[in-house]
DNA sequence: TTTAAATACTTCGTGATATGATGTATTCCG
DNA sequence: CGGAATACATCATATCACGAAGTATTTAAA
């Protein structure tokens, strides 16, 4: 999918990945997968943006005598994923402007 | 609304803004304004872009002995915005998950 | 007539961002 | 033993929206 539309969706999609219960780097990507695509890269990048906004907040914990870094989204955070519903408006007018559809159909 | 958001959205508006008749930067930021802002700059930075990826041609005509630079839509531009529609299934998948919404409403 | 606003396009610098490449380190499985 | 999977981190790069500032003309208000 094109890479500029993605870029407005891919916060959001990390916050909702977390938003039910809290999860790690690793599973996150795996999750996300069938929905979309991200690199590791992309991944850590996204997450240390969302924690220095106080979207989520981050605990280290030991699993297996290996480090994990666990990701728990915040009341902020999830204010952000219902301001993302309210955006939303928008971009269906935006859409049907483009297609040029009506209300429905 | 979300600048990341409207990324994806700015070079579809513009395109969308030209598709049915050729126009110009100063009235497509008009007619695009109900819909979505953007600047000069930007707009004048995304007709370059899709002139360039061969989206749109440009015709320079003068009107009330000012210069103007006309823009029309291509073949390529005209695909753009069917591909547009085909992504926007992929959006709505995406949209569905951050929501956890089902099929419809 | 002077002035301000509107029209119309251009260029530059900046900050935000996705991603590939690369690196480190451990565990699990064949 | 060796390679795949797990897990996180850093860096350089390219793309992009936008404010700021500039140039130049026309129109309308003062």
């Amino acid at each position: 999918m094109d890479i500029q539309l993605k870029r407005g969706l891919l916060d959001v999609c990390v916050l909702a990945a977390i938003k039910s219960d809290e999860s790690y780097g690793y599973k996150i990507i795996k999750d996300l997968k069938p929905c979309i695509e991200l690199s590791e890269s992309t991944l850590y990048t996204i997450l240390k943006r969302l924690e220095n906004a106080g979207l989520l907040t981050v605990r280290s914990a030991e699993h297996d005598g290996r480090l994990r870094k666990y990701y728990r989204i915040t009341d902020a955070g999830t204010r952000r994923l219902e301001e993302f519903r309210e955006e939303w408006k928008e971009v269906i007018t935006i859409y049907q402007f483009v297609t040029g559809e009506d209300t429905n159909e």
